[in-house]
DNA sequence: GATTAAATCTAGTACACACTAGAAAAGTCA
DNA sequence: TGACTTTTCTAGTGTGTACTAGATTTAATC
């Protein structure tokens, strides 16, 4: 009973490693049934099918990137500043996602690339990912903090892409952190990049 | 000749669109040849591979993508203002990828699936991209209308992505059109989000 | 240490893929 | 029309993929 538990997490590793850095196309069960030095039959004793296995990974991925957000949001003061709590989460998800392990990353990395039954099978759970963000957006809005003359589930979107796509140029070798990546992000969606009076004009939609 | 180059047009068309919908590993040599009413085997007189039919489509794609936003820079008056022309960019780059045709859109949304050597090959092209953008940022950040405590290649990188990634969300039907997800991109990063003074603290790196 | 159960391996199947060779058809122009 | 070229098709090859069946080994239990 233990080795089966150890084999299988094993198993989960190397294949959210592998979907992190070559993408779903390129993990194949042989790749992965090498990298821990089993034949590749060897995996279906585990799991039923690839995409099963793929599954998985991706469901941990969800869940840990929520875990993430969900923690460095419990950590603020009661009377927390609406924008300090979008700050947090920005980083938060930049620090999962980019500086941390291989599950939140195959499952941006994976985002576009999934045969239609496996992006299905997460839709609900990216749908609950947003709400996390959906909920500090309204809050700021609703406290006078932020403008409300956007429309908040396209800037939602586009918060949550502007981090995600940075997993195609991170470098976690160079001096950029991923902490530093959230916090320009934060600096330019809250504050903006521009100096001065700001007109913020109406827009439609 | 004139068969030859129609039929050969045909078929870009159709990788382009292929690309732009399903995907590099759902785009099949066959699929393309179905679409068009053709034998899978006679791609084969026009292109000597389906990694050379896909880079083709990707060349053309990130010219008309330079294209729409040189193009649109050229139509600004002489002394603008370095954030419209900022906005101006972001906005044709959003219509061209999203609301224009297939070719900018195979280019987006392939991006990260590609075989290595066709990753390879692009490389030029986008660095070339790139420095349109970064010009801008230059020219916003010395003529003293943006902020210039942000990394400047953090921030380019940051408003691509999040104009790109908008390609997994983006629906055409919506009420939401792909100019308005453009203005949407401007407003947060070059005015930001926040209401009120801005603390705009220096950001280290 | 023998018996049973768990885990892995060997050897294969079936299928989809990119791609090839050579025959057949379609188009061109005297 | 007939000779020639261009284009497309038919019929295949080889490779890599997910996955299966059954034998074999390894581990756990009494």
């Amino acid at each position: 009973m233990k080795k089966s538990d150890r084999t299988r997490q094993d198993i989960l590793d190397a294949t959210a490693s592998s979907l992190a850095t070559a993408g779903y196309t390129a993990t194949t069960v042989k790749s992965i049934a090498e990298t821990i030095g089993m034949q590749d039959a060897s995996i279906y004793y585990h799991f039923s099918s690839k995409d099963e296995l793929v599954g998985e990974v991706l469901d941990i991925g969800t869940a840990r990137a929520v875990t993430a957000v969900d923690q460095a949001l419990a950590e603020l003061h009661d009377d927390h500043d609406p924008r300090e709590a979008l700050r947090v989460a920005i980083i938060a998800h930049a620090e999962a996602v980019l500086g941390g392990g291989d599950y939140p990353r195959a499952n941006v990395r994976t985002f576009g690339q999934l045969p239609p039954n496996l992006t299905h099978r997460h839709r609900q759970g990216h749908r609950n990912y947003g709400q996390i963000w959906t909920r500090l957006i309204d809050d700021g809005v609703e406290s006078g903090a932020l403008r409300g003359d956007l429309n908040r589930s396209v800037a939602r979107l586009i918060i949550i892409g502007a981090l995600c796509w940075a997993i195609e140029w991170f470098d976690a070798g160079e001096e950029v952190s991923a902490a530093d990546v959230g916090e320009h992000v934060f600096q330019m969606v809250v504050n903006g990049l521009s100096i001065g009076e700001h007109e913020s004009p109406a827009v439609s939609v």
